[in-house]
RNA sequence: UCCAGCUUAGCUCAGUCGGUAGAGCAGGUGACUGUUAAUCACCGGGUCGCUGGUUCGAGUCCAGCAGCUGGAGCCA
């Protein structure tokens, strides 16, 4: 098999000349007597007529065999196939009598190259979460899952197209890191040779050094968060691209993040309608996703949140726990609620700006306009998908930065050689975190990151 | 770590007032020549999460424990 029959769908052919083709190139193969492999998904029959739906991979076809089309044993069998035996089906490629632009395949013969031992566990009717969790590796066989998987790909790789077109180098960030840096978020600790490592929680400090060395970095790899977050937004191993911009300001940065998450909507709009319509996706949410993005101070969503708050105890309203609703107190880091309550403002992604310095990490740049604010940005998905971004300009003097090391009470040895980067030609540079699970749950318009990604860890779950 | 909810057949669930266990799907057998989670008939299928308590009697009431789910906190 060359790579050439690859890319054109047809996976070359059988010893009496009849082409092997994938489900999604039926529609050129019209007239045509083909072999189709995939799985059975469901079967029905009328008696005299099997009704076979079989799936490859690139598509679900519904293959129909007459009981007069095939020899006796052939019929017979056909008859007793169970859920996701692998087979191979040779018939004619005909227009669905009743469904326009759907084709069948007329079968004429059918050899079964796998049989399930058991029972399927996954049957075509509902089930719990944590079952179909425990079943991950075959559920991904199912449409929904099948739609993600594909829509979740052509996320990353328009993330990559993205920032290669843009002339950026991808530099790959290690997963073991020497020290629990940044101290904010738990790290899973192992064992490393006797010492101790961490999992990266961030590449974000080695894209400072790529930057000075190739003007335009990122890196696209897992991280790692042992915090014992148990929500729909959170996962113990996620995928992160994070680029970094020697000479970028703030205001560049946030012109980067808008301008990928327009790439991002646009093509699964165009590239994955099918997907997106299998998922039941209101796509005309993600029509609106269009430049320019809302850019709102800190300030001002803490008055957004206020205004909403306000009109809640208006209502007589009270908190979960029967507390009264206050003010938001200004210092705060935002909670999943006060983001939904911005975003939900907006028909688009909004970018929060300078926060206080306080509730963000030590190596983002102070505002010399104000120096209780920090040039970072968040930017907050619509409809309460909540942040997919969090960047900002870096902090490119080296007494400041000391400082802030210092203060936030970090070991100061384990980061020389990223002050290093301010001793030997500092230079003004931002960049940002895009987590690729929240992103896939917003465009497909999931509840839960859990279907996100192929096989999700969690706090409760490390299998499959 | 805290709060709430859930745990009954392979799966999804019902189970009244405390009186000895039910349905649909899946599986098996059969009927049906255009079905779309096909339909119809029949069949097999149970440590009611675990431990203890109350009671003549517990799936049901009580306590403890475990697991799962969601939320808060923390975080992206």
């Amino acid at each position: 098999m060359s790579t050439s029959d690859l890319q054109s769908s047809s996976a070359g052919s059988t010893p009496s000349g009849v082409s092997i083709v994938t489900i999604d190139s039926l529609a050129r193969n019209v007239g045509a007597t083909v072999v189709l492999r995939g799985w059975l998904y469901n079967r029905r029959s009328s008696g005299k007529v099997h009704f076979l739906e079989v799936r490859d991979g690139t598509g679900m076809v519904q293959c129909v065999m007459g009981k007069n089309d095939v020899d006796e044993a052939t019929f017979a069998a056909a008859d007793h196939l169970s859920q996701e035996t692998s087979v191979e089906i040779t018939g004619l490629v005909k227009a669905h009598p009743k469904r326009p632009n759907v084709f069948e395949v007329a079968a004429t013969g059918l050899r079964v190259l796998g049989k399930p031992s058991g029972e399927y566990p996954i049957s075509p009717k509902e089930h719990g979460t944590d079952f179909l969790m425990d079943n991950r590796h075959l559920w991904l066989r199912s449409k929904r899952q099948h739609a993600i998987l594909r829509v979740r790909h052509t996320i990353i790789r328009t993330i990559r197209d993205y920032f290669d077109g843009l002339g950026f180098t991808l530099v790959d960030a290690p997963i073991f890191t020497p020290n629990a840096c940044e101290g904010t978020s738990t790290l899973f600790e192992t064992d490393y040779h006797g010492d101790k490592a961490y999992l990266t929680q961030s590449g974000q400090l080695y894209m400072e050094a790529a930057a000075a060395a190739v003007g335009k970095a990122y890196c696209f790899g897992p991280t790692f968060r042992a915090e014992k977050s148990k929500t729909r937004r959170h996962l113990a191993e996620f995928w992160m691209v994070e680029p970094e911009v020697a000479f970028m300001d703030l205001d560049g940065d946030m012109d980067l993040a808008e301008g990928l998450l327009v790439a991002l909507a646009d093509r699964v709009l165009t590239e994955r309608r099918e997907e997106l319509a299998i998922l039941e996706r209101d796509t005309s949410k993600l029509e609106t996703v269009k430049r320019p993005f809302p850019r709102i101070r800190y300030d001002q969503a803490v008055a957004i949140i206020n205004e909403h708050r306000r009109e809640r105890r208006a209502k007589g309203e009270t908190n979960q726990d029967g507390s009264p609703v206050e003010d938001f107190p200004w210092g705060e880091d935002f909670g999943g609620e006060d983001e939904t309550v911005v975003s939900n403002r907006y028909d688009r992604p909004v970018m929060v700006h300078r926060y206080p310095a306080e509730v963000k990490a030590f190596y983002l740049k102070r505002d010399p306009e104000d120096a209780r604010l920090a040039l970072g940005v968040d930017v907050l998905a619509p409809e309460g998908y909540g942040e997919v971004i969090g960047g900002g300009q870096r902090e490119d003097d080296l007494a400041t930065l000391e400082a802030a090391i210092e203060h936030h009470k970090l070991p100061k040895e384990a980061f020389e050689w990223y002050l290093d980067l301010r001793r030997y030609g500092s230079f003004p540079h931002a960049g940002f975190g895009l987590g690729v699970e929240r992103s896939v749950a917003w465009l497909c318009g999931l509840p839960h990151v859990r279907e996100t990604i192929p096989f999700p860890r969690m706090l409760s779950r490390l299998a499959p």
